[in-house]
DNA sequence: CTTGACCTTCCCATGATGGGAAGCCCTACC
DNA sequence: GGTAGGGCTTCCCATCATGGGAAGGTCAAG
């Protein structure tokens, strides 16, 4: 199978499978005698493993642990469950951040008019000595994917 | 004053300062025979500005948005509020998305024994044909900050 | 044997942030 | 006046996961 195919069966691009094979989160693949990669059934199973772990928020370091569990026979399952446990921390933990997030702005939102006048809360707020806004620790519940 | 006061004076660092004075966010600043750049209570001001609307989420593109109508005396207080409220809506589309994964993960996670064998839902689901892992859109509501 | 779709590698960009080097400047102290 | 230490300057590099695009080789169908 050429990569092309690989990626529409396993949902991850053929940009990312190459990436992901230089930065040794998965095996090199098989090579053609003119240098196409191929691959097989089993490792279009390890990147569609690679892309559902991606979904649910697992970077890709973590993916390199969750896989090593996977290929580890004599694996014990706590150690998966620990894995899956501490991501659901951390995502709860950013949840909570936005949620914060989410309720200053609409307190703010709320005070303000909303017409063709001026005189807003929330730049008043940004801009004052005091503010409302929470100092959020720097664990990037932030927007931007890229 | 120094950037490095203004920098504690408002909680950006003096890097930032310095990288959003290159692309523009805040204006160039004033400098010393020296070349130290210097700067009056305003424009920390204006930089407290900023990092408060990074706390709130806001991008920096949003942000120099929000700093032009601050700066606009003649702005209308409903694209401040249209501003914040689409900010809202951004915040919660990632929050359900984030909620979604821990949904999936703590199905996962319940039904594995988290012992010392190797038998696991978790990976079993990550592995198969199919799954309960959604295919989120690529809103980024993953992990990391960078 | 050409055409077009695929593959290869290589470089660049993203967004917001920090690290660090090389070198200049300023102040306090002796 | 000299020096030590801290602060400032610019410049380059790294992060993390992803995509864009160029230049060139390959393959299959017509």
């Amino acid at each position: 199978m050429n990569i092309g195919e690989a990626a529409k069966a396993s949902g991850v691009s053929a940009k990312m499978i190459r990436y992901y094979e230089q930065t040794g989160l998965i095996p090199e693949a098989g090579r053609t005698a003119s240098g196409y990669r191929t691959y097989t059934t089993t490792e279009v199973q390890m990147l569609r493993f690679v892309r559902r772990a991606r979904n649910l928020g697992f970077t890709v370091d973590r993916i390199a642990e969750l896989l090593a569990l996977w290929r580890d026979r004599s694996r014990h399952s706590v150690d998966v469950k620990t894995l899956a446990l501490s991501q659901v921390e951390g995502l709860r933990r950013k949840i909570r951040e936005m949620e914060d997030m989410v309720a200053t702005l609409e307190h703010l939102a709320h005070g303000c008019n909303g017409d063709h006048r001026p005189d807003c809360p929330i730049l008043a707020d940004l801009e004052g000595e005091t503010s409302l806004v929470m100092q959020t620790s720097p664990t990037g519940a932030g927007f931007g994917r890229h």
